[in-house]
DNA sequence: TACCAGGTGACAG
DNA sequence: CTGTCACCTGGT
């Protein structure tokens, strides 16, 4: 498959139910969707909801082939990344999921998801689907607290209670442009100018949208003398990003043998 | 065992 | 408007 890499997808930050199930098998929860992966990693694409997911309508080679070769870096990252895509995930999953991700490991992101998933989830055949706003504003403080949420609990109940009332709607927003739907992300407690980024792009597919984290950030200052220029990427960035991120932190892991120094 | 983790809100200056 | 700092707690 063309430019589809389930492991690199997994390892670029933007999900969080991924698992191994057995030394051969992978599965991918999305909402209340789980997809079996065989020992390629190849899914199986039939259903019109994966495909959508995986966004197989889109050609990927032409945001690498926009690569500078000048630009050596993100040559090399894209020699390494060229697997990654940018999932069409649900927006208020990644809504809740990156309120959660701040300053925790990505180990720590999952536990903590999966137990919201557990706690609060529909019971599906053989997992928990991921809570909806209904499910979740049922949830109180004490039992957040044991989803290991931290001082995120209180952010996490804010939202789900605003959202169930219909004062947020994380669906309706998708009709808004970038910077309204910024501005109205970050108008929720708990989400600042990079878990907004991180929503929009992965939950609303906005792929101008360019999540600085502190990986980008090391990768800037080291690389770029402080800032990537986002403006030769136009409408792309956010795709851009994903590519450095994966290179990036594989860089920093040193002795990973599938990156290549340049 | 300490230390840090894919940040954010509150508050100074 | 930019700079600091506390913050819950799991994972290594």
């Amino acid at each position: 498959m063309k430019n589809f890499d389930i492991q690199q997808i997994a390892d670029s930050g933007q999900i969080f139910r991924f698992n191994k199930t057995d030394d051969s098998h992978y599965e991918l929860i999305a909402g209340d969707k789980r997809l079996v992966l065989d020992e390629n990693g190849e899914p199986d694409l039939s259903d019109p909801f994966w495909w959508h997911y995986f966004d197989m309508d889109t050609d990927y080679g032409k945001f690498i082939e926009s690569v500078p070769p000048s630009d050596k870096f993100l040559s090399a990252a894209v020699r390494c990344a060229g697997g990654i895509r940018i999932l069409n995930q649900d927006p208020w999953e990644m809504l809740i999921s990156f309120i959660v991700s701040q300053r925790k490991s990505i180990p720590a992101i999952k536990t903590s998801i999966e137990k919201l998933c557990e706690r609060y989830g529909s019971r599906m055949d053989g997992y928990y689907a991921f809570p909806t706003p209904d499910e979740l504003a049922k949830a109180d403080m004490d039992g957040l607290k044991a989803c290991s949420l931290g001082y995120r609990a209180e952010y996490i109940y804010e939202c789900a209670g605003r959202t169930a009332a219909g004062e947020y709607d994380p669906w309706g927003w998708q009709v808004l442009n970038d910077d309204d739907l910024r501005e109205k992300l970050m108008s929720i407690k708990g989400v600042g100018i990079k878990v907004a980024n991180c929503t929009m792009l992965f939950g609303y597919h906005r792929t101008g949208a360019f999540p600085v984290d502190v990986w980008i950030k090391r990768i800037e200052d080291e690389y770029y003398d402080g800032a990537f220029p986002v403006d030769r990427y136009p409408g792309y960035a956010g795709i851009i990003q994903q590519y450095m991120f994966y290179y990036g932190r594989g860089v920093a892991k040193a002795g990973s043998s599938k990156i290549d120094r340049f």
